[in-house]
RNA sequence: GGAGACGUGGCUGAGUGGUCGAAGGCACCGCACUCGAAAUGCGGCACAUGGGAAACUGUGUCGGAGGUUCGAAUCCUCCCGUCUCCGCCA
């Protein structure tokens, strides 16, 4: 959510905005509604100020006199009632097109239709040249006992799947592996600074609202019989977290290397990837989650921070990997920049998005109240960042596709070997 | 699932119809003392929003939404949340 101060003052940023998020929201009568808003706002608090001083002369009054403010007093709560049923209806109205304006992207956000229109930013490592024609993961794990799709539908239904031996195996080593990434300091190689933490997926409503995946984004939820939502994204909870807090700006930056199950029903997503476990209702992320200084300066900091940090679990993980930088049209409603870090996955002949990286502004933290008192005493609503550290299954595909071998076995990355107790899958 | 208690500022905690935006404490800020710090003393200090260049000032906010009343933190109803006991379960 946007300041409506900063709106109003800056109408045609927000405008842009819009048009470069491809976003739909009708300005013009926000402005007009919040006008509106303004002048039934300043009618009723001139009736309530007449109320407030005849209020106390009631008290002191004698007879007399308490009994003709009595009547004057009848009359006016007559009159503000009716001025508090316009407000109402106005105020209906203003946060239903409030929660619809989009927080303004960087100048650095390139213009786009689509994700065709992502810009590619950088490219690490050389796609695998192999002497034969690569399998797809599906193939690879099922032949190695790793995956079970069939049996997967049979009960999870559509887009249902197991990960059984290796595969269940690779997994828990890929999540303990980036936990000793992240675990360690800096000073030994490590990310740094971030507190693992386990976080709900099943979640009620308002941190929905504050991360923005409502009301916009409810069909692609699942909801509960009691009114929660499962979660797309460790971030929800996470974020969540500090809901309605005052944090101490010394504890800033806050780091959180978040895990916890993901539901998607992926709704409008019916026919795309329908094959083996590039999109899944339900899946594992390890989510980056940051909370900083409200300064731009600070937010782009821990936005290529955070980018580095995924980029270097690629790297240890020997995936060769681009960073695109989403177009506008790619930008969900809260997000000022994003980066998609994108694996190469042989099979397609092409990167797929693994991570995405964002930094918001205070756009969700004023949705969700959380500040922190600055140096100058007043309260501020943080910044909040966020990126995947690692989500699984997803990840698995450019991890067997790039390293098989001709005989449909699977090289362990160096990085990995340890957590796995082999170097080989077969 | 049954019974009960509770929800007040950044935190803690008083307050049961008007003198309450709210005592006291903690934290924080300023000043004094000090070479400096600690301790101490004095003062300031809720948030949001409207008006105003500013000083200042209007309004709202005591979990949320309604209601009673001229007037609600306080009374009533519903909802949400937390805690305790019992039950159930692991």
């Amino acid at each position: 959510m946007l300041d409506i101060k900063f709106i109003r003052e800056n109408l045609d940023v927000v405008r842009e905005a819009a048009r470069k998020k491809h976003v739909t929201v009708d300005l013009d009568r926000l402005i007009a509604v919040d006008g509106e808003r303004l002048k039934l706002t300043a009618a009723a608090e001139g009736l309530r100020t007449r109320q407030n001083s005849a209020s106390k002369e009631i008290v002191g009054a004698e007879p007399a006199k308490k009994a003709t403010l009595l009547d004057e007093m009848k009359a006016l709560k007559d009159e503000l009632q009716g001025h508090e049923e316009k407000l109402k209806g106005v105020m209906g109205e203003w946060r239903d097109l409030m929660v619809r304006v989009p927080n303004v992207p960087d100048i650095s956000v390139p213009d786009g239709n689509s994700d065709a229109d992502n810009k590619e930013v950088k490219r690490w490592g050389e796609p695998p040249k192999f002497n034969f024609e690569p399998k797809s993961h599906v193939e690879l794990m099922e032949k190695l006992g790793m995956l079970d799709l069939n049996r997967g539908t049979k009960v999870a239904g559509f887009r249902g799947y197991f990960l059984k031996g290796k595969g269940a195996e690779l997994s828990f080593a890929l999540w303990r592996f980036v936990l000793d990434e992240f675990g360690a300091p800096a000073s030994a190689g490590g990310r740094g600074g971030f507190t693992p933490i386990i976080a709900p997926s099943l979640v009620r409503k308002e941190p929905f609202m504050g991360t923005g995946y409502l009301p916009q984004g409810e069909e692609d939820l699942y909801k509960t019989q009691d009114g929660e939502y499962l979660a797309g994204t460790a971030e929800v909870g996470v974020m969540g977290l500090h809901m309605d807090e005052a944090i101490e700006k010394k504890d800033l930056p806050i780091k959180y290397l978040g895990f916890s199950p993901c539901f998607r029903r992926e709704a409008g997503s019916h026919g795309k990837d329908t094959k083996g476990i590039m999109r899944v209702h339900e899946f594992f992320k390890v989510e980056q989650v940051v909370l900083c200084e409200a300064t731009h300066e600070e937010s782009v900091k821990q936005h290529e921070a955070l980018t580095a940090n995924a980029e270097a679990l690629l790297q240890k993980l020997e995936l060769p990997y681009h960073v695109v930088v989403n177009c506008g049209a790619d930008l969900g409603l809260g997000q000022v920049k994003k980066y998609d870090i994108e694996t190469w996955v042989p099979s397609e002949k092409r990167y797929r998005e693994t991570h995405s990286s964002s930094y918001f502004h205070d756009f969700q933290t004023r949705r969700l109240n959380i500040r922190y008192r600055d140096d100058d005493g007043k309260l501020k609503f943080a910044h909040s960042l966020n990126n995947t550290a690692l989500a699984t299954p997803r990840i698995l595909i450019p991890l067997v596709e790039n390293n098989q071998q001709a005989d449909g076995t699977i090289t362990v990355p160096k990085a990995l070997q340890s957590y796995l107790g082999t170097s080989v899958i077969q």
